[in-house]
DNA sequence: TCTTTTCTTTAGCTACGCTAAGTATATCGG
DNA sequence: CCGATATACTTAGCGTAGCTAAAGAAAAGA
């Protein structure tokens, strides 16, 4: 039952980041989002929306409410009138890794708490269920 | 980044299982709360919140939605008049059993993909990860 | 008895996810 | 060149999940 197991324990482990998140001022599927927007370059929405595994609109409102917040900006492609870049602004630079900051100093705590063979353990299993994620 | 790549990674594959616990026609959340209540024998509101790790009124509707479905059925307890007991039916023991095995007979296509060291990593992982998740 | 505590529900808000439909731009066949 | 189709994104609207604040009902204690 190694499929329930993993769902459960994604769902308890969410809920428990979604405190911290929420507590940093941004939710998880923004904060997510964007990563991919600080990581990835400018992206479009449908590379975003792909990237994150969600349908158009909900990333149209993700962005615009970032957008609102001043973390991501809009440009139109100069050859494709339609396609739109997202582009990550400092301040959305600045408030994912401080999200990140307060995440790790949260979760370092709990890590810490683990024996050094179950960190290498977790380390190596958050990219097989990347992996995993990812697929399809 | 452990946190990061786990907080990533967990998004990601309860965004796939989503999908999949749709088409079983019945969400991750009510599910989760419903095998609590199918394994975890009769349980009270309160303990099944706390065992989910959400409020109180959150698993109020939860448990609301799943009654008027026939899933769970509630009791309120014959000393303390403040307490209700929840109950899966046998409807719901059926619903659950056979959502487990729709998220199990996807998975388990994932899963076959990969290595088998892969997989006994990730049968370990999933263990720490559910104290990770149930921790504070 | 009156107050306080505990368990649950109601009311009301925000946010995430979806589909269906609309708009604007590109592209292709005639 | 023009109409039809396809693509990229947005708008509208619905359902669900999460929260807090406050109310209701029952238990426990002063």
């Amino acid at each position: 039952m190694i499929a329930d197991r993993l769902h459960s324990a994604a769902i308890h482990l969410l809920r428990r980041l979604r405190k911290e998140d929420g507590r940093a001022g941004i939710s998880a599927a923004r904060l997510s989002a964007l990563s991919v927007a600080v990581f990835a370059g400018p992206v479009t929405m449908g590379q975003l929306a792909a990237a994150e595994h969600v349908a158009a609109p909900t990333m149209t409102r993700l962005i615009a409410g970032m957008e609102r917040e001043g973390l991501v900006e809009r440009d139109r492609d100069f050859e494709d009138g339609r396609v739109v870049w997202i582009r990550a602004t400092a301040k959305g630079t600045r408030i994912l890794c401080a999200a990140r900051d307060r995440r790790l100093a949260t979760l370092t705590a709990d890590l810490d708490a683990l024996d050094p063979a179950d960190l290498r353990l977790l380390a190596a299993a958050a990219g097989v269920i990347e992996r995993l994620g990812s697929e399809s």
